[in-house]
DNA sequence: CCCTTTTCACCTAGGTGGTAAGAT
DNA sequence: ATCTTACCACCTAGGTGAAAAGGG
């Protein structure tokens, strides 16, 4: 994924379809990102693979996105499938406007993966003991107790919620890319690309 | 205004700063239109004047626009000034889509008046005998009991809130323009219509 | 040298009133 | 005759990767 300093959206969107929850309860759904390792990494062109370089700037406090929809009644979360389309990924280490949302400090070579979160919020990220998880899951979000809207869920943390994470989600963040044809994927699948295109449509 | 099958913009847009809320306490916001009258009108170039003509449409049902952030902290809502651009005007009796707003039947002539409630929602409109009201007023809400998401909260109505209106926000909802001054105006102040603008900028 | 930031042309997405055609 | 709809050119607003410029 790209990241730039004021922001810049994940694509493909991570979408998820959520079943179980309690249709009267409240839920606030949210979402932050893990390292999968403490490495920095570099692009070997020859080799055409990412080769460990060192370590990555010490664990950045890592912050959290709160679906734009949260709170809201289980019964409006599985209606439809949840798009986290408002996410924004950023190397800026200060700047938190609004959706911003995390990266580590200064490389812009590490593993991530998105991972779902629920309950007040709060410093949804791991202590750095936990890195790097084995393999990402995705986990559900639980019924919370009512006074729970953004700021003042933040207070609430590691209580009733329950965390997913899939492998399939994991990704570099560059704040260039490396391999060429990630670009050309990117170029030929999301629609504001489109200008970059040339010929043949949609062999992906 | 311009009332279209599809919805259209208010402009200007409708803004209010609210004060004297509980800070911890959860609110909704929503507004409402009500017809100054029951009469339907038409424009006389000759006079450059609105005139009556007839009794308007019977009671259309009256549609609630919940404000985007409900429901939200008294605080939330104080820290600035709240705007309902995302309201849209219909003239569309059937397709309720999303955030798309109320409207009479037919005649695109009738005055309305922006009103802002609070509370359960429901069916904020006033019943008929109610009208017209004399002088528009502006209401402020109130602290709600909490499980109050859009949907849950229609089934209360006229319980703990207050309904403010402003008759400076009075206006004719029509499908085309009648006086030429009022869309110079609308050309004049309206970003999205810079391209009708021809020479000298912002006399207004 | 490698990585990051800035700027840009080119898109998507959607809000304007004008205009001509349609509806009653 | 009057009101409404559909379509249009022209905007705002903002999401793309490319390319050039900047920084350690």
């Amino acid at each position: 994924m790209i990241v730039t300093k004021a922001g810049r959206r994940m694509f493909p969107t991570f979408q998820v379809k959520l079943s179980g929850l309690d249709p009267l309860a409240d839920y606030v759904l949210l979402m932050d990102f893990i390292p999968l390792d403490d490495k920095r990494y570099r692009y070997a062109f020859h080799s055409s693979s990412w080769l460990a370089a060192g370590r990555a700037d010490p664990a950045a406090p890592g912050r959290v996105h709160f679906h734009p929809d949260s709170p809201a009644k289980g019964a409006q979360w599985m209606r439809q499938i949840v798009s986290f389309d408002k996410l924004k990924l950023t190397n800026n280490l200060l700047d938190d406007n609004g959706h911003v949302r995390t990266r580590p400090p200064g490389a812009g070579t590490l593993t991530y993966l998105g991972r779902m979160e629920r309950g007040g919020g709060g410093p949804a990220h791991l202590p750095p003991s936990h890195l790097p998880p084995p393999h990402p899951q995705l986990h559900a979000p639980l019924p919370a107790p009512l006074p729970c809207r953004r700021r003042d869920s933040e207070r609430f943390a590691h209580q009733n919620f329950k965390t997913f994470s899939f492998p399939e989600t994991q990704f570099m963040a560059v704040t260039a890319y490396q391999n060429h044809r990630i670009t050309q994927l990117k170029i030929a699948s999301n629609p504001f690309a489109k200008g970059f295109r040339d010929g043949d449509p949609e062999p992906w």
